[in-house]
RNA sequence: GUGGAUGUAGCUCAAUGGCGGAGCACCGGACUGUGGCUCCGGGGGCUGUGGGUUCGAAUCCCAUCAUCCACCCCA
C-alpha cells in the first residue's frame, strides 16, 4: 500500500462509530441541561495566541505544535488545545457584555506533534467545557461535576479525582521563591531538567519522578501553608462544595498542569487502566487568561477529556462480548441491522426495489420527514436470490422482500421474516403502509436494548 | 527528542538460508428462485521499503519508514 495515515493519526471506521456517537451524545445531553452552549471554533489560529495563552516556556509551545507559514506568511497554528480559542472567541465576540456567566462546550480534534504511544495521538479528540466570568468556587465545582457526570453516564467508572491549587499571581511567587532557595541548596540532588526548572518554573519540579528530585521534594512544604488569604478561601470551598456534592477525590498537591494559564484550582481525573498517560480529564481555573489576551480581566475555569481515551477505557471493559460475531458484520458493527433487507430477481424486479427502498426509508406519510422510516438495504452486486438470503442473514435484516419477475407480475411480492422463516404473499402496493408499522414497534424495543441512540 | 520490541493474505499467525502455508473472513457452488449448520471450490502476497552478504534471503547484516510499549510530557 502506497499511502498511510500520517504518523500518530488515524482513521475511525464505522465499525466503532457507535461508541464516538454515544460519548458525544451524552456530552452534549449532559452540557445542555446544565446550561452551557456549544461553541466551534476554527482548528487553526494565529501562533501568538497559543504563545500568549499557553505559555512561552510550556512544552507545547516549545516543541509539540503543528506550525507553519500561510501563503501570506503568517504563523498558523493547528490546535493544541481549546481553551485559548474558545476565551479568544469570547473576547472577539464581546461576550462579556452579555449576563455572565458564559458557558460552553465543545468537541473536536486536537493537533500535538509528539511521539504516539499508547493513549497518545499527534490528532486526538477532545470535549471539553468553559465557563466565564464567575470566581465562585460554585463554578469549579459545577465544571468538574459535568465531567464526572458524563463519566457516569457513560458507564465508566474506575477513576479517580485529584485536586489541587496553585494560588495566583499574588501568592505564588512567595511559594516560587520558597522553593528556589529550598532546593537551591540542593540542586545537586536534582536531575538536570530539574536544575533548568529551578530558575524557569520551579512549580513543575514538584511533579518530576526522579528518585532525587522525589527526596528533595518531600521535604518541601506544601503551597497550602503559602495561600493568600482569598486562595485559601477559594480552595475550601471548592472542597467543601464537592463534598457536599457527593464528588470524591483526593488532594495531590504534586499536580502543577503544563500549561501556564492556570489559577487557583486546578484537577486531573485519572484512570488505571489506561497505561501511563493515565489521565482521562483534566482542568482548573484560569483568572488571568482573558486579560493576558488583552480582554477585560475575566475569571475563567473549565476542563479538556480525551475522548480517544474514554474509549480506551470503554471497550477495554464492556465490548469484550459481542465483538466476535460483530467484527465480520459491515459497517456498524454496534448499530442494529437493517429492518428490511429487499431482493429483487431480474432487472425489472431491480427497479422496483429501488423505489421500496426509498419509499420504505421515507416512511409512511409522517408529519415529521423520517419519522416512522426504516433501514432498508438492497441489492447492488447482482447476486443470485441465494446469495442475496445469505448476505441478508450476515447484515442482520429482520425482513426480507422478495421481488421476482413471476409476483412482480401479479402484483405482489414474498415477505419473509428471517428469525422465523415465515413467508407470506403481500400486495406490492401494501408494502410500505405493513412494514412501516411493523418498523415503529419494533424500532423502540432495540432502542431499548441496546441503550443507546 | 531518547530507549526497547515488532513488521508475512482483509484479520490472527506458521514457514528457524532451499518451491511462502493454515484458520477465520471474502466470493462462488452443492435442485436454473430462498439465509443460519455442513461439504466442495475460488480469488487473493513486490514477505513494510531500499541496499548488502550468499549459488540461493521472509529468514543473516545495514539503513529507512511505520506500528506497539516506555521515557519526556500530556488528554
Amino acid at each position: 500500500m502506497e499511502y498511510k495515515a500520517p504518523r500518530g493519526t488515524r482513521d475511525i471506521l464505522p465499525d466503532e462509530m457507535h461508541l464516538w456517537h454515544k460519548v458525544e451524545d451524552i456530552v452534549r445531553l449532559v452540557c445542555e441541561r446544565a446550561g452551557y452552549g456549544e461553541i466551534r471554533t476554527p482548528i487553526f489560529e494565529y501562533t501568538e495566541l497559543f504563545e500568549r495563552g499557553i505559555g512561552q516556556v510550556t512544552d507545547i509551545v516549545e516543541k509539540e505544535m503543528y506550525t507553519f507559514l500561510d501563503k501570506a506568511k503568517r504563523s498558523i497554528t493547528l490546535r493544541p488545545e481549546g481553551t485559548a480559542s474558545v476565551v479568544r472567541a469570547f473576547l472577539e465576540h464581546k461576550l462579556y457584555a452579555r449576563p455572565q456567566p458564559t458557558k460552553f462546550y465543545y468537541i473536536g480534534p486536537m493537533f500535538r506533534y509528539e511521539r504516539p504511544q499508547s493513549g497518545r495521538y499527534r490528532q486526538f479528540w477532545q470535549f471539553g467545557v468553559e465557563a466565564l466570568g464567575s470566581q465562585d468556587p460554585a463554578m469549579d465545582v459545577e465544571v468538574i461535576g459535568i465531567l464526572i457526570e458524563i463519566y457516569r453516564q457513560l458507564g465508566l467508572g474506575g477513576f479517580e479525582v485529584q485536586l489541587n491549587t496553585i494560588g495566583c499571581p499574588e501568592c505564588r511567587p512567595r511559594y516560587r521563591d520558597e522553593l528556589r532557595s529550598y532546593l537551591g541548596g540542593r540542586a545537586g540532588e536534582l536531575c538536570e531538567d530539574c536544575r533548568r526548572r529551578l530558575v524557569r518554573n520551579p512549580l513543575r519540579l514538584l511533579d518530576c519522578k526522579e528518585p532525587g528530585c522525589q527526596r528533595a521534594i518531600d521535604e518541601v512544604p506544601p503551597i497550602f501553608e503559602y495561600l493568600c488569604d482569598e486562595c485559601r478561601e477559594h480552595f475550601e470551598g471548592v472542597k467543601a462544595l464537592l463534598s457536599a456534592l457527593g464528588v470524591s477525590f483526593v488532594i495531590n498537591p504534586r499536580i502543577v498542569r503544563g500549561l501556564d494559564y492556570y489559577t487557583k484550582t486546578v484537577f486531573e481525573v485519572v484512570h488505571s487502566e489506561l497505561g501511563a498517560q493515565d489521565v482521562l480529564g483534566a482542568g482548573g481555573r484560569y483568572d488571568g487568561l482573558a486579560g493576558e489576551c488583552g480582554g477585560p480581566p475575566t475569571p475563567g475555569v473549565g476542563f479538556a477529556a480525551g475522548i480517544d481515551r474514554a474509549i480506551q477505557v470503554l471497550s477495554a471493559g464492556a465490548g469484550a462480548g459481542e465483538a466476535g460475531d460483530a467484527e465480520s458484520r459491515p459497517g456498524d458493527a454496534g448499530a442494529p441491522g437493517p429492518d428490511v433487507y429487499i431482493a429483487p430477481i431480474g432487472r425489472e424486479a431491480k427497479a422496483e426495489a429501488l423505489k421500496l427502498a426509498f419509499a420504505l426509508r421515507q416512511g409512511a406519510g409522517e408529519e415529521t420527514p423520517g419519522a416512522g422510516g426504516l433501514k432498508v438495504e438492497t441489492d447492488f452486486m447482482g447476486r443470485s436470490l441465494k446469495a442475496q438470503m445469505k448476505y441478508a442473514n450476515k447484515l442482520g435484516a429482520r425482513q426480507v422482500v422478495i421481488l421476482g419477475d413471476e409476483e412482480l407480475h401479479r402484483g405482489v411480492a414474498l415477505l419473509r421474516d428471517m428469525s422465523t422463516g415465515d413467508q407470506e404473499e403481500v400486495p406490492i402496493t401494501d408494502i410500505v403502509k405493513r412494514l412501516s408499522t411493523f418498523g415503529r414497534a419494533e424500532a423502540a424495543t432495540v432502542q431499548e436494548a441496546t441503550g443507546c441512540r
